[in-house]
DNA sequence: TCAATGATTTCAAACGCTTGAAATTACAAA
DNA sequence: TTTGTAATTTCAAGCGTTTGAAATCATTGA
């Protein structure tokens, strides 16, 4: 059906393997010969076969990404990332949705094996995972792989990601600092190794202002999105009207929150401050700007694809996560109580 | 490196050929022959080589999809929708963006072809294109191809997308019908196909009302973007003050100038109506949830990749756009005026 | 027991490319 | 002219599969 070297070859009265050696550039065949090589290589329409080069060369040239959800924007910039970082090395992205499904994980891991890629970035689903049955067919192949975002629990593999605990002690920090006292955390599955990292960022805040943590106060999401937010604020802003400061582990769960907070016609920051987490695009342009802690992606993805490349290269890393500096972007969903409390006095 | 064909037929001690039959599910094997193998590749952890595979069986079992823009999640849910499609009939989808420049689109359709592709669905960018330099290639190599979401100008090709005209004509016929008589609209590059058919649709909105349309009430926004129609917006607010309207070309445009409104205090849709379009998951969640015209990605999804599918098959299709009816869908930043004048008139 | 027949298995070529080694060519020095 | 050497081109094997055709095996009816 296409055109091949064979073709080329006849066309321009050389071997196969002159073609081939003057399509890549090597610079052995004579200028003259090339030069012929090349016209007629574009005239016809010539695209290499990768799939037979792969094979010949024992290399794919591609690299695979398996991320939960490719709806969601956090990983839609994710994927742009190391789609840059792999495209200056000259490598293709292969990338594929696990649909925050652990079979699903498993099927695409297996058929990036199948498909020969030279390694994989792997942002985890969001669920405990007890045993990792891929992991095996992944030695077995010799193919690196590189945890992304998150890891698992009871695994002890390689991983690039964001300080989670920090992040989330910087936030909580924060809001205690900024006088804060009664914080409610909407947190999703709690045996998940984000969430319990979050949570551990959490109480670590209060321990350093020498404050008890009230366990009632992290409320359990079913899933940490829009929907299961929206609800459990409702829920809570109508039995706890204490409340002065609520955190959620991520944007979209904050932005479910406000929605809640803005039809209760509470004001925000003023009666009860929002805070996010990951600095999704949209937490700026919400109707509040909402508070967030921002996970740098273009570093995490450079990151992530230099230490897989060293693997590739034969290089052992330690197995355990590299965690990158979260970043505490403070917005309006939060202004300083402090600061209103000093307003009001200066009133008085 | 890793384990093939070859290395399993020498452990059961069959021939290649066997492997290869047996593993492809032929009943052709020996039960217990086949068991065997299946057995020892089980446990060798064996994963085809689907590049040689491909390669020998001239078909490489995957699709193309090439977007301008993997953040936007309209492309996101697009491409999962794709993805759904080609799981069911057993293909592999292959996904590149071509971040919304033309040079992007021919590289990584290139890079599909290259990858031996057997057919590729292509929303297009966002700006007119005068030449499609890589139309030729794909014809010489015999790679059906297809376009969604919107086409070009001055190519005829078959192409899947929603009837963007009748979209805009409803969502313009609706605001009339309830009352608003100063609708701006913010549009895009408007040489672009995608922003002239939704100004068609304004149009003929205003002439079935008979009623005159006013040129400058279309603003042209350098980009289809939240921070464009945001600039646009206030610098419009601060102009006309008889709007009663303003209408977007997406939804995310529609977020940028809720922004501005909700800055100035303006309610919304009190004195000025907002609509968006694309129903991008968003526009539910905003401060004030935007009415918008949606486009029915699952069947625009199904359809595509069935007609793409036709096309491998060797049928012909009309090298003309296949429309699908949009969906208006009304929420709260468009209050219907009617009401509005009807509820004043019965408190007096 | 033998041939015939159908069930299994194997052979061998092909897919389109790369690449080390061998062959050929070109050119400058002798 | 020869020759030696470097430059250029070609050979041929190999990458891991598939698959039509051929070979082998097992089974059955005569």
């Amino acid at each position: 059906m296409s055109v091949t070297l064979k073709d080329i070859a006849r066309l321009a009265g050389v071997s196969e393997s002159t073609v081939s050696l003057a399509l890549n550039g090597k610079n052995i065949v004579k200028a003259k010969t090339k030069e012929h090589i090349l016209a007629i290589a574009e005239e016809q329409g010539y695209m290499p076969n990768v799939l037979a080069k792969s094979l010949a060369r024992r290399q794919s040239g591609t690299i695979g990404l398996v991320v939960p959800d490719i709806e969601n924007p956090f990983y839609g910039r994710f994927i742009r990332c190391v789609d840059d970082c792999l495209a200056k090395r000259n490598y293709t992205l292969l990338v594929a949705t696990s649909k925050d499904q652990f079979a699903g994980e498993k099927r695409v891991v297996e058929t990036f094996i199948a498909e020969r890629v030279e390694g994989i970035l792997i942002a985890p689903v969001h669920h405990p995972v007890k045993n990792i049955e891929y992991l095996s067919k992944l030695t077995r192949n010799g193919i690196p792989f590189l945890y992304v975002v998150a890891y698992y629990a009871d695994l002890a593999a390689p991983c690039v990601m964001t300080d989670l605990e920090k992040g989330a002690f910087e936030m909580t920090d924060y809001l205690i600092r900024s006088g804060h006292r009664s914080l409610y955390y909407l947190v999703g599955n709690r045996e998940a190794v984000p969430t319990q990292l979050r949570i551990k960022g959490y109480y670590q805040a209060f321990a350093a202002h020498h404050l008890p943590v009230d366990e009632n106060k992290l409320i359990q999401c079913a899933k940490a999105d829009f929907t299961h937010a929206y609800q459990a604020t409702r829920k809570l802003l109508a039995a706890a009207t204490e409340a002065d400061a609520i955190l959620t582990m991520n944007d979209i769960m904050a932005l479910g929150a406000l929605r809640a907070l803005l039809e209760k016609n509470i004001p925000v920051p003023d009666r009860i401050s929002l805070a996010g987490y990951d600095n999704v695009v949209f937490s700026s342009v919400a109707a509040i700007p909402v508070t967030t802690v921002e996970q740098n992606l273009p570093v995490m993805a450079e990151t992530a694809v230099k230490s897989l490349f060293q693997l590739i290269g034969g290089e052992t890393l330690p197995a355990k996560p590299l965690l990158l500096p979260p970043k505490l972007i403070i917005r309006e969903s939060t202004k300083s109580k402090q600061e209103n409390k000093k307003i009001q006095e200066d009133v008085k």
